[in-house]
DNA sequence: GGCTACATGTAAGCGGTTACATGATTTA
DNA sequence: TAAATCATGTAACCGCTTACATGTAGCC
């Protein structure tokens, strides 16, 4: 892939931002769909740095702390741009260790796969609830062009997939409670 | 992690196989939510025979052809079950690249983003399409007991799934179109 | 003075992919 | 007899995580 260089790039295309800053927005916005550490992200700036994709300044912070403000080149906005409009091809599914377990639910005793389903359920509200608060500080849609409406599409998205999540889990439940170990009239 | 090991357990609990034949589950079975390759698969089996999860006999096709025959051992089982029903916490959401290209595709001209978006829709109404056939082979909903049953609810979730996130990208497309780059009544 | 946040790096190791490497068996 | 499939491995490399390592600045 190499897909770290163009979140960074996307970024800089934003403002001009440290290392450090670069870290935590990808904790702060991009969580939903990006992750990237400070060691990762300090190797990948130099090895953009040194392909002429970024430029940096050093600030002083008080007195001596030195710290690199990294901008993004002519060069590397014509790179992040042309990757930028490029459809791609759907990814291999992602790996998933909970619909690994449930493939082989049928091993577990009923009350073991329900406790599991429950469990993951109760997981899955709770984020969902989370999303759909940061969802509503956009009381109405965001004009198109804006930052923000990219982020508002980003938001419905993951505020649509857990509810589906939710929603699998609470039939999935259903399916095995209607059938259940004992007791069903 | 370290759940390659469980894919692995749980494949061989249902059955014998050899290295090839697991490649090939993880290719037909298991492609929703998983996937190996054979280089990862040897040298797994390798250590988890080492560590006494499974033993091998080595059979004969055709005159001279070897090939091992793993089965999962007791203490395997063990191992295997101990996982299976252990709940676990949500990891950190899966690099996604579409995502990563929507949330700075404020930067694009709205047809640029337009027909991102609507290529992405084409395929993964594709693999909906393709999901659902699956699906519909289950007339009825299997017994809960069943490996089927186990198969069905993972089927279910992907279709689910596949049938947000189609619901999601037409719902941003009437987004951008609706207050698209020109002549909207 | 002590804690938290700011700030930048390197090293070891893991999980995974791609490519290398070899050879037998079956089927058209 | 040629191609596809069966069958098993190794090596190099990549992306990423965890841990190591160091030091400053601001705040209570």
């Amino acid at each position: 892939m190499g897909n770290l260089k163009y979140a960074i790039l996307g970024l800089l295309n934003q403002q001009s931002r440290t290392g450090y800053e670069l870290a935590k927005q990808f904790e702060m916005s991009l969580s939903e769909f990006w992750s990237a550490k400070h060691s990762q992200i300090y190797p990948e700036l130099k090895s953009l740095h040194e392909a002429g994709m970024v430029e940096y300044t050093i600030e002083i912070t008080g007195t001596v702390l030195e710290k690199k403000l990294y901008t993004i080149t002519e060069a590397g906005k014509k790179d992040f741009l042309q990757w930028l409009e490029k459809p791609h091809t759907l990814p291999a599914m992602p790996k998933d260790e909970f619909r690994l377990q449930l493939f082989f639910s049928n091993c577990l005793s009923p009350a073991s796969r329900i406790n599991l389903l429950q469990n993951r359920l109760q997981q899955h509200r709770k984020r969902l609830l989370h999303l759909e608060k940061n969802r509503d500080v956009y009381s109405v849609v965001p004009a198109v062009q804006t930052p923000e409406f990219s982020d508002y599409m980003v938001l419905l998205g993951a505020v649509m997939r857990e509810e589906t999540t939710c929603a699998w889990l609470e039939q999935c439940l259903a399916l095995c409670e209607g059938q259940g170990p004992k007791g069903n009239p």
